[in-house]
DNA sequence: ATAAAAGTTGACTGGTCAGTTAAGCGTTGT
DNA sequence: ACAACGCTTAACTGACCAGTCAACTTTTAT
């Protein structure tokens, strides 16, 4: 695989993070050129549309994700403590990108997907997509736990798509209130909520 | 109080509702007006800018939600009672809602919020605000219930936060994806949550 | 009746939007 | 040497944006 042009990783990142900071329709092509430092023309030439770009974006910063996901989620690691893991992963990136733009932002694939969910196809689909890829790894973090006796919950998939609504309601909210308290008790309502047995999970702070 | 303008009132209507459809920043003031058969200059007779339309027509909206939301949460009725009719209310508001525009359009406070809490601070704390106003029916149910003792959790406030997450975050995938059958087990994820006892909810279906 | 107040109209402004274009630069293969 | 290719540049288009305005009509208060 040949290394992907500076300028086009340039403006994936930069688009990126523009968008997640704000929004997909408050953040202009020449927004995300101009501080990319990169002319239109070569935004067009990248990418055929905007909402090329933001799909692209999104598929690039879930590549980047993927290995911390797969370390997160590995089979080698008790499934509750990935479940802690994964958390504790979650509220450091809220707090990082918290402390870089001002702002508590949410989950980048939902707060986009919900604001052009009823007119752009394609950004839906793979906020969707996306979305789902990420439930997989608490599926089957479940599924092992179920196994593993260690949980109270009988259905990996059920399971997984409420925990998944909940953390993405948290995030809403903690992006709505533009606080990062509303994820204090994230971790303790999710173990709660799938019924992790006390002792399951290894104090690691 | 005097009747309001039958000019304004169109506005407020049609500006939530396309606003809700859709978004906030791919609505256009040209877009309400064009709908609501109105001239632009009225628009601006009636309200100083896009973002005042947007909080004028969440007050209203919430306004005429109040006194069903009374109604469901009269203290009248058993709380879990409460608990089940507004899940019904939820269910079939969304359903008309699709029906209406041909999207699952979610929680219209939540969308919006989403969408600018990052740069509109006066649509971002009214999101909150009413969000919050929304929640604190669920307290006072929750409260009932646990009086009552027809439901396992102990504390109203943490659950109410915890519960209005879930459904944000339920009415948030609905969305994305499009489907009303996200929301086809909001009911009894929301009961099993609060360890709700058997046989303390009347089948009215 | 009349004048002020309330509401309406449509044309207008200046800026921004997504996207285009044609000319040019630097590298690479032959 | 030179031509093809990958990429960059900056000016451009035409549509659309939020918001303005002065002239107009309708309603209300006296």
């Amino acid at each position: 695989m040949k290394k992907t042009c500076e300028t086009k990783e340039k403006l994936l990142q930069v688009g990126f993070d523009l968008i997640w900071d704000s929004s997909y329709g408050s953040v202009s092509v020449d927004d995300i050129c101009k501080r990319a430092g990169i002319n239109k023309g070569s935004f067009y030439y990248f990418f055929p549309s905007k909402a090329d770009l933001a799909v692209a974006a999104y598929e690039e910063h879930w590549n980047e994700k993927r290995p911390k996901m797969d370390r997160i989620f590995s089979s080698q690691i008790p499934p509750l403590e990935r479940i802690h893991q994964w958390c504790q992963y979650i509220y450091e990136g809220q707090k990082e990108k918290a402390e870089k733009y001002g702002h508590v932002c949410g989950c980048p694939f939902a707060s986009v997907g919900s604001e052009i969910a009823t007119f752009d196809e394609k950004i839906r689909a793979k906020s969707e997509f996306l979305m789902n890829s990420s439930r997989k790894y608490v599926e089957s973090a479940l599924t092992d736990a179920i196994r593993e006796g260690t949980v109270t919950v009988k259905d990996p998939v059920a399971t997984s798509l409420t925990l998944q609504s909940l953390l993405l309601g948290m995030l809403l909210e903690a992006r709505v209130q533009n606080d990062l308290k509303v994820l204090d008790n994230m971790e303790s309502t999710i173990l709660d909520f799938i019924g992790a047995k006390a002792g399951s999970v290894l104090a690691t702070t």
